[in-house]
DNA sequence: GTTAGCACTCTGTATCGTTGAGTGCTAATC
DNA sequence: GATTAGCACTCAACGATACAGAGTGCTAAC
C-alpha cells in the first residue's frame, strides 16, 4: 500500500527537520519551511492520516509528531538520496588520512578517529573479518628471547604478524633453534593458515629428534595463532554520543556506552547482512535492547574478492543518514586504496 | 601546624562519610554516626575550624561540609590505612586472572577489565613505557610479503616485536632479502634500540651494493619502529564513571570521556612521581583543566630493576582511595608474576 | 479537497510558600 | 575553659498553582 506523493514529501519534510531539531515537529513548521503552499491544516490532515499508517508516533497530544523506526525504515530505503559528500567533509577527512599510514594496526584507529570526527557519532572499524580460509603462511621463525622462552613468529602472505611465546627446554641453543625454524618455514611455507596444526602434527609423528620442541610450537600455534582472532576492532568517539539530546539521560547513556566496550556486542551490531555495499539496522533493528534507539550503519569494503573489513557508524535512530552512508563510502575507498599494494 | 588528635579523627570520619555517600556531611551526621561522645554543637565548632584551616569546604551555608583537595592530600598521606584486600575483591580479579594468558598484547587488556570490574572507576594499563633506553636488538629479519614489499622484523629482547612495511625494489629476489637481513641481524644484534639507524647508516656508507634496501630498511627503522611508541595503552571501564553523581551532568561527563579517548592526554595523567610505588594525583594535582576533580592513582610495577608497565585508576576526588591502592597493589603484583620468565 | 477558526490539551516555566537540614552564635552548664 | 542546649537564620529542595505557548482535532465555510 503506497502513498502518494505529497504525502511522501511531507513525511521527508518531517524526518528532515526532526533529523536537524531533535524535537517534535507540527505541522505549522512543515506548513512554513517545507510546503509553503499548503496551509497548516491540510498538513495536519496529512500528518493524522501518517500516524494512521504508523509512520509517525506523537509523545503527547500537543507535542507535534515524531518519525517512527518504519518511517526511518523508508526513509533510507526510498526517500533518501545518495548525496555526495560535502567538500569540507572530505577536506577532514583528508586530514586524517594525510599522514603516510602504511602500517596496518594503525589504519584501523585512524581510520576509526577520522569517521568518528568527521560524523559526530561513534565508528567501529573492524580489519580482516571471518574469510580466513585463504591465508597463507610465508614466513615462520623462532627467535630465542631468554633461556627457556622463544618468541615464534608467523608472518601470513597478507602482511599480518602473528606471534606467540612458547617455553622451550632451556638447553636448546639459539642455533638449535635456528635449524628447527629453518626446517619448519620449509616445511609450512605457502601452507594455509588452518592447515597449519595438521602438517604439524605429521612433522611429530616423522620426526623424532625435535619432539619436544615441535610440541612446543603446536601448542603455540593452536592456541595463540590459529585461534586468535585475526580481527582487530577500534571504537573511536564513544564521548561524541553524550552530545545527543537522546542521552541526555545519564542512565541511557550509561548503558550505551557498556555496550561499545563489549567487543562481542559490537561485533553483533556490525554483523553484515551478507555481500550488501551498505546496512543500516534503525532501532529495534539492531537486536539488542540496549540500542533498540540506536541505527547502526555498515559498509564492508574488498579487495577483489577479499572482504578487508568493516566500517560502521553508530548512533541515535535520528541519524544524519546520507552524511553518513557519504563518508562512510569514502573511508571505504580510502582504506581500499591504502591497502592496495602499492603501484 | 599540626591539628590536634579530635580534628583528624573528625576529619577523617566527614571524608569516609563523604565518599560513602557523595553529599555534604553534616555536624549531626557526625555526631550520630561517628564521634557519639561528642555534642553536634561541638562538632560544628571543630567543622569550623577545619574549614578555616582549609580542610573543608561548604557548597553554601546550610548544606553540611565537603572535602577539599587539601583534605584528601592529608587523607591518603597521614590519615588512610593500608588496609588488606576483601576476600570479595580477591575472589572477583582471581576470576579474571584465572584464564591462562601469556601472550603479552592480550594481558594489558584483561588487566584493565580486571581493575576497572572491581573498582567500578576507570583504569589504565600501560605497558613497558619510557625507560626504552637499553632495550636491544635480538633479532632482525626481513620477509618478502609481495612483489616490491618486504616485511622489516624486530624481536628485541624483551621480547617485543616490531614491524615495519617496506616498499622495496621489485627485482629483490625472496633469497636476496634473505641473504640481507643475515647479514642486518648479524650486525644489529645486541645493539640498542635507539643506537640502530646510527650502525645502519655507518653500513650504508661502508657496504655499496645493497644501498636501496639499507635505506629503505633505514628509513621503516627510523618512522615505524624507534618512533612508535613501545608502549600499549588500554583504558577500560570508561562507562564506569557515569554511575557517579559527580557526573550526573552530561556536559561534563562528556569532557571527561574525551579526554580518555586521547591517548597522550590520558599518558600525561599516568605521569609518574619517579620510582614511587604508588603515585596518588589529587584534583588539580592531575594537571589538566577537565580532570580537576578527579584523582588518579597510579603505580608502576618492576621486574628487577626493570619497569615493565604503569596501572592506573581514574575516578572522582572521592574515591575509595584504600581499596583501590590495594587493588592495584593486587594487580601489580600479579603482572610481575605472570610476566615472569616460567619456573 | 482545502482552509480558517476555535476549543481543547498538554508540556514547560515561573512564582511562591513550605519544609527540613544545617549553620552560627549566645548563654548556661560541667 | 571546654562543652552543650537552645534559638534565630539561611538556603536548597519540593510541591502546588498559575500561565504561556505550541500543537491538535473538529467543524464550517470556501
Amino acid at each position: 500500500m503506497d502513498l502518494d506523493e505529497r504525502k511522501y514529501r511531507i513525511l521527508q519534510a518531517i524526518i528532515d527537520d526532526y533529523i536537524l531539531t531533535a524535537s517534535p515537529v507540527g505541522s505549522r513548521t512543515i506548513s512554513r519551511k517545507y510546503e509553503q503552499s499548503l496551509s497548516s491544516a491540510t498538513i495536519r490532515n496529512e500528518m493524522s492520516d501518517l500516524e494512521e499508517l504508523g509512520y509517525l508516533d506523537s509523545p503527547h497530544t500537543s507535542a507535534g509528531r515524531i518519525p517512527s523506526h518504519k518511517a526511518y525504515r523508508l526513509y533510507v530505503d526510498r526517500l533518501m538520496r545518495r548525496v555526495p559528500l560535502a567538500p569540507a567533509d572530505i577536506e577532514q577527512l583528508r586530514a586524517h588520512f594525510d599522514r603516510r599510514m602504511r602500517q596496518a594496526n594503525n589504519v584501523a584507529q585512524l581510520a576509526a578517529r577520522a569517521l568518528s570526527d568527521a560524523t559526530h557519532y561513534t565508528s567501529v572499524v573492524v580489519t580482516r573479518p571471518a574469510q580466513e580460509a585463504d591465508i597463507r603462511v610465508r614466513h615462520l621463525q623462532l627467535v630465542e628471547v631468554s633461556a627457556g622462552t622463544a618468541l615464534l613468529l608467523l608472518v601470513t602472505d597478507t602482511g599480518a604478524v602473528k606471534e606467540a611465546l612458547l617455553y622451550v627446554d632451556r638447553d636448546l641453543s639459539r642455533d638449535d633453534l635456528y635449524q628447527i625454524s629453518r626446517i619448519l618455514s620449509a616445511r609450512l611455507e605457502n601452507c594455509r593458515l588452518e592447515d597449519v596444526p595438521r602438517v604439524l602434527g605429521r612433522l611429530i609423528s616423522e620426526w623424532h629428534e625435535g619432539q619436544d620442541v615441535l610440541n612446543s610450537v603446536l601448542e603455540g600455534v593452536r592456541t595463540h595463532i590459529v585461534k586468535e582472532p585475526t580481527t582487530e576492532m577500534v571504537v573511536s568517539g564513544s564521548a561524541n554520543l553524550l552530545s545527543f539530546p537522546e542521552y541526555s539521560d545519564v542512565e541511557k547513556a550509561r548503558d550505551l556506552l557498556l555496550v561499545l566496550e563489549t567487543k562481542d556486542k559490537v561485533m553483533r551490531l556490525l554483523e553484515n547482512g551478507g555481500g550488501m555495499a551498505f546496512t543500516i539496522r534503525i532501532g529495534p533493528e539492531t537486536g539488542m535492547q540496549e540500542t533498540k534507539d540506536c541505527s547502526v550503519v555498515t559498509a564492508t569494503y574488498h579487495m577483489g574478492s577479499d572482504t578487508l573489513g568493516t566500517v560502521g557508524i553508530i548512533g541515535p535512530t535520528r541519524m544524519q543518514y546520507q552524511q553518513v552512508v557519504a563518508v562512510l563510502d569514502y573511508v571505504g575507498r580510502t582504506l581500499v586504496q591504502i591497502m592496495q599494494p602499492s603501484e
